[in-house]
DNA sequence: GTCGCGATGTATCGGGTCGATACATCGCGC
DNA sequence: GCGCGATGTATCGACCCGATACATCGCGAC
C-alpha cells in the first residue's frame, strides 16, 4: 500500500523522505496520512527488496542548500521501476479495501485505460454489496435504533450511496473514452450496451 | 477508543465476545469495524483494570444452548460504570479524530445534552480548519495536478463540505431543543446568536 | 443417519501504522 | 545575534487488522 505510493512517487523523480511525505499526504489529500513512523520502515524494507537505492546529499545539478548532513536522498532502480509497472497492471487489490483504492486512483493517470475501467467496476461492485448489507441491517434494526444512532446509520449509508454514484459517473466517461478511440486490443466485445 | 465502545454496550448488558463484536460493528456501521484481534487484548486489559469483570457460562435465566465449553460473560464492574461516566463527560478526544467522534456519537443517547452541543461544534471547528486547509491547497496547485488527482481532491472537499453541513444541522436541532426546554444550569448566557 | 457446511464462539500472531518524541540545521525577521 | 518556524532524519510504544487455528452446534442433503 505505502509501497506503491513511493514507488508512484519516486517514479516521477528523486526525492528525499520528508518532501515523500509532504507530497505524499497532498496527493492522497483526504482520506490517508502516513507519518514517518511507517514511511522510514517502508524505505528500509524497500531498500533490501532492492527497489530503491539511497543517494547520499544530491548528486544533480539541483540547488543544493546544505551539502553536509544526512539528506538521504531515495531514487528508483531498475527492478523498482518493473515492480511499479507490474503493481500498475494488478487490479484485484485496488477493489477491496478503502485506502488501497483510493491510492490506486491517486495514479490513474499512469495506469492503463482498460485496466482503470476494470478497477472502477470492481471497486463499484464492492460499494454496492456494502451498501445494500448496510441498507437491509438498517431497514431490519430500524424502529430498535435511538436518534442518534439511526442519525449515524443513516449519514453513513447516504455517503457510501454517493461514493457509488461516484464511481458511476467516472465509469460512464472511462466507457466513452474508451470507446471513441481506436481500441489497442480487440478483446472484450461483448456488451455494446 | 476502543474501550469507549466497549463499556457503553457492556452498559446495556453483559454479553460475551462474539457478540460484542456483531454489535459494535453494527452499531458503527459505516465508518469501523474492529476485530477479535484488538477486541480481545482490549477485554484483558479492561479487566485488568477492574472495569469489567468475566463471568464464566450463563449466570441468569437466558437460553443457554450449550452450557459447556468456554462462552466467557462479560459484564461491568462499578469501577467501570463510574469510567464510562467520566467518558461520557470529556469533550476534548471526540473532537480531534474522526473514529473518535463516531464512536463518540454512537452513544450519543447517554450524553448529556449540553456535552452533545459542545462535541459538535468543537468537530465541527476541526472539520472546518482540514476544508479550509484543503481547499487553499486544491487552489495553489490546481493546475499542476492531472485530472484523477484533481477529481480525488475535489471528491473528498465535497465529502469534508457535506460533513459540515451535516454537523451545522445537528447543531441547529440541538440548540433548537436545548432552548425550549428549562436549562439544568444557568451556565453559558453568551451568545444569544 | 451421517456428512458436511455455515454460524457461533474463543484466542493468538505477525506485521503495519500512528502519535509522540528526540535531535539537528537552516533561513529569516526583528 | 537570537529566537522561531520550517526542514530533515529517525525511533519507540501502543494499537489495530487480517489471517489463522481450533471447537461446537444446528440443519439440510443425500
Amino acid at each position: 500500500m505505502l509501497d506503491f505510493a513511493v514507488l508512484g512517487l519516486l517514479h516521477e523523480s528523486p526525492m528525499h523522505g520528508y518532501e515523500l511525505r509532504k507530497r505524499l499526504n497532498a496527493l492522497l489529500g483526504t482520506f490517508r496520512a502516513f507519518s514517518y513512523g511507517s514511511l522510514y520502515p517502508t524505505l528500509r524494507r524497500m531498500k533490501l527488496a532492492g527497489w530503491i537505492s539511497e543517494t547520499d546529499s544530491d548528486a544533480s545539478g539541483a540547488p543544493v542548500l546544505t551539502g553536509r548532513r544526512g539528506r538521504v536522498v531515495y531514487r528508483l532502480t531498475a527492478d523498482g521501476k518493473e515492480r511499479f509497472a507490474e503493481m500498475l497492471a494488478d487490479v484485484e487489490p485496488a477493489t477491496t479495501g478503502d485506502e488501497q483504492f483510493g491510492v490506486r486512483f491517486a495514479f490513474f493517470a499512469k495506469t492503463d485505460a482498460e485496466v482503470r475501467l476494470r478497477i472502477l467496476e470492481g471497486r463499484r461492485r464492492r460499494v454496492e454489496e456494502k451498501r445494500d448489507g448496510l441498507r437491509a441491517a438498517l431497514a431490519r434494526t430500524r424502529q430498535r435504533l435511538d436518534r442518534y444512532t439511526l442519525e449515524l446509520q443513516e449519514h453513513g449509508l447516504e455517503a457510501v450511496d454517493r461514493e457509488v454514484r461516484w464511481l458511476s459517473e467516472l465509469i460512464d466517461t472511462e466507457r466513452r473514452e474508451l470507446q471513441a478511440r481506436p481500441v489497442s486490443r480487440d478483446e472484450h466485445p461483448d456488451q455494446p450496451s
